[in-house]
DNA sequence: CGCGGCTTTGATGTTCATCAAGTAAAGTGG
DNA sequence: CCACTTTACTTGATGAACATCAAAGCCGCG
């Protein structure tokens, strides 16, 4: 294991959030922390557990994703690297809201909810930047979800290829980390019209595709196409 | 003005959230609190504003809104009294997400913010209870409208229909808060596709409609129609 | 009383889901 | 490592659901 994860107070991938707490603080964290190592398509929780963790992504890539009442999955997240996941439902109920799933090889820690809450109720200047983290997450899904039901689906295949490529992998040419089926779980579409859509991206030249690789060749286009669809 | 409303302390509109401060800090809310009394259709504030205030529900019925990016008005939910109102973006950002609108004559209590984020701080039990709410309120926005954009346009009304009978007036007899154009930017529906299912719904003998008025006639056949549709 | 917004109904067109059928790719067990 | 199975991908054809357009009646309000 890469060392530097082992100690909470020089872990270089430290979330903001724990700026606030104090070094004896952070200790205590850190000795009850577990650090987990998960493989592409591993589920890390399930909807309905019970919640026992704070979950954070230290590296790879997740899905939050949950069943509809035909049974059918839907993707309401995608969380990347340093974001804490499933901050929405932790201190509301008791079992997890959604399920968890790696979609590539992925590092995560574990602390423990009934620490956090201690501090939540001890460190006054903690409680302010986790609210500020749980509305500022949730505030984002529901204003995605506005979006992406607010648009055809030429502007929703847009909107997730340039989301890909400015939040996720910085770059206009990247792998996509899902199948057409999960994008289409993730826009509100069939796979078929994904994949359709998709096409004639590549016949009208804006991205080349082959596989899941992915390059985005007109980026104007493209937002063009996201922002008026 | 009603006077049991003067002292927060006695209040009996009083939030659940309020139990966990003390006496002395609820002194503290209650003189420095605003009550406000507003008319239908008055706007309460604007998408934009910069916070000041922490927004309270003691009587009547409001809308939240926002301009969609056409410039077309989206409802995102309707606040019954004893909700707190934008609680979703209140520690998140330094400004309203959405527009606040009476739908009935109303009375709101407005707590200053900093106010707010001092108890916050101060307060451990309060800040969870806090965090609980913001929690609750948010999941309840993203299932709601996962639930409307999964269903089709006679479950959606039968969606509304059962929620304001059940959530809102407890009755199966009400009037409509709100016009038909306000039901299909609550439900993303066009008007016209209101209006055709509600008189489809009267032709079939689930309600009877006659302007504003609702009475829900059959009320299991309704469900059916929200649950499948 | 007349104007503008809300309501209602009908006709038309577009978008998208579904169905079908076939190809490619990726696991899986012998 | 290869045959086999399964899963993902792709394209086309069809139909249903819904938005849009149009026109007329209604209501409230200045």
């Amino acid at each position: 294991m890469d060392n530097r994860m082992e100690n909470c107070i020089t872990c270089k991938y430290k979330s903001q959030l724990f700026e606030k707490l104090s070094e004896e603080q952070l200790k205590e964290i850190s000795s009850s922390k577990k650090t987990v190592f998960v493989s592409k398509g591993d589920m890390i929780c399930r909807e309905g557990e019970s919640i026992t963790s704070f979950v954070y992504l230290v590296q790879g890539l997740i899905k939050l994703h949950k069943m509809d009442r035909f049974g059918r999955d839907q993707i309401v997240s995608i969380a990347k690297p340093l974001d804490f996941v499933g901050l929405l439902t932790l201190f509301s109920d008791k079992t997890y809201k959604y399920s968890i799933t790696a979609l590539q090889d992925s590092t995560l820690c574990f602390v423990d909810i009934e620490l956090m809450k201690k501090f939540v109720t001890i460190n006054g200047a903690f409680a302010l930047e986790v609210m500020k983290n749980i509305s500022a997450v949730s505030d984002d899904i529901i204003k995605k979800t506005y979006a992406i039901n607010s648009k055809n689906l030429r502007g929703r295949i847009a909107l997730v290829l340039s989301d890909f490529a400015d939040s996720i992998f910085g770059s206009y040419s990247f792998d996509l980390p899902i199948s057409r089926k999960e994008i289409g779980e993730l826009i509100d579409m069939t796979p078929e019209n994904v994949i359709r859509i998709l096409s004639e991206f590549r016949r009208d030249g804006l991205i080349n595709l082959k596989g899941k690789s992915v390059e985005i060749l007109n980026k104007s286009m493209l937002l063009k196409i996201r922002d008026l669809g």
